[in-house]
DNA sequence: GTCTATAGAATGATAGAC
DNA sequence: GTCTATCATTCTATAGAC
């Protein structure tokens, strides 16, 4: 490995050290209330090397917050136009399931900055999500039109989706208080998810 | 009116004048972004009489969220354990939906707050919710032993009905975005909790 | 690239006059 | 009860040695 390798290599690890860590305490603490210093000894790291990889703490945040929509965007790409409706949010719901239990720490990171009003990602919300939102949309609306599925406000089916499935991350710690303090297992996962796609299946009529 | 009433009345229009504006502030920028300066300035008081009337930032949170909790019972209540199914699930998703019109604000600082961990209200979690909680998936569960409503696991209907009503009170600024940066009208709202109903009962079988 | 030390600004809380 | 002034602390960000 040549020397300019091991420097972008070495660069690279320690901007995914930042980050990963950077995830965990803005979702703690949100973005006012985590700080450089938490983030830097979580990452064990001083607090200045952060500065140099990132100029400010707001420059970290849109990393971070960039990430998860990225990952988000992998999801949505499962809502498969071309497929029956049975399918398509079968592996759509499933999808953001498993991203509620990999990534809960970006899924709060977002809804935090959603209650907040969304300084930050405004326009995402205005441009990507406002576009693929319209496109599904329109799938399910021709669903309907098809006599596919029963007679559903589309926008509001896809809230319902997008809120059942970002509240096992989101709301995770309550969501494991109730369950006696445990973490969810494989099986209470796999019962959620199935619990969730049969309800909005059958209440849509698919 | 005497003295007495009227130093009463002047300290209760103070504290209820403090606390509403708390709930908007802690609601935009979360606990640790919340600073005492800002609620201040919103109340058109100086910052000091906040500290008068509430010793510690941490004690007007606390209010706060008590206030949230309260009126988040009050709609547990309409939860009725005698009903059908139908009834006691119609009435329950539209006093949430309500809810989530009326005080957006308290719905976001309670989700702010488990968001990251429940710091403040674990034990909130851990006595009053687990337990009315429990009697309610008791309820569901003798439905479906009756053969009211399909089988379904009780517990995540409750979290799913949760999460959907809260969705229009936690991601409003994503909802309004959405709707083209304008706030849901009478009949928009209508028409969400129509649609959360009939797909949740229709999804169970009720 | 990494670290120590510190500047500069903002914040929670209080003292004390009115 | 209300207000001004201020202290003590904490935090972001940077300077500069290594």
């Amino acid at each position: 490995m040549d020397t300019a390798r091991k420097r972008n290599t070495a660069r690279e690890e320690s901007l995914e050290v930042i980050l990963h860590h950077a995830e965990q305490i803005f979702a703690e603490f949100g973005f006012k209330g985590a700080t450089m210093q938490a983030i830097a000894d979580a990452s064990g790291l001083p607090k200045a090397n952060l500065h140099y990889y990132f100029p400010t703490k707001l420059a970290l945040y849109r990393e971070v917050i960039e990430r998860i929509f990225t990952i988000w965007l992998e999801a949505a790409n499962s809502f498969d136009t071309s497929a029956n409706p049975r399918e398509a949010l079968t592996r759509y719901i499933r999808k953001k399931m498993e991203i509620s239990r990999a990534h809960p720490c970006g899924s709060k990171v977002w809804a935090n900055e959603v209650i907040q009003g969304a300084p930050i990602i405004q326009d995402y919300l205005q441009t990507t999500l406002n576009e693929w939102t319209d496109t599904r949309i329109r799938v399910i609306n021709r669903w309907v039109a098809e006599g596919k599925i029963a007679t559903v406000d589309s926008r509001h089916l896809l809230y319902m989706i997008w809120a059942t499935t970002q509240h096992y991350a989101d709301f995770q710690h309550q969501v494991v208080t109730l369950n006696g303090g445990k973490r969810l297992n494989d099986a209470q996962w796999d019962a959620a998810t199935k619990n969730v796609t049969e309800i909005i299946l059958k209440g849509i009529g698919a």
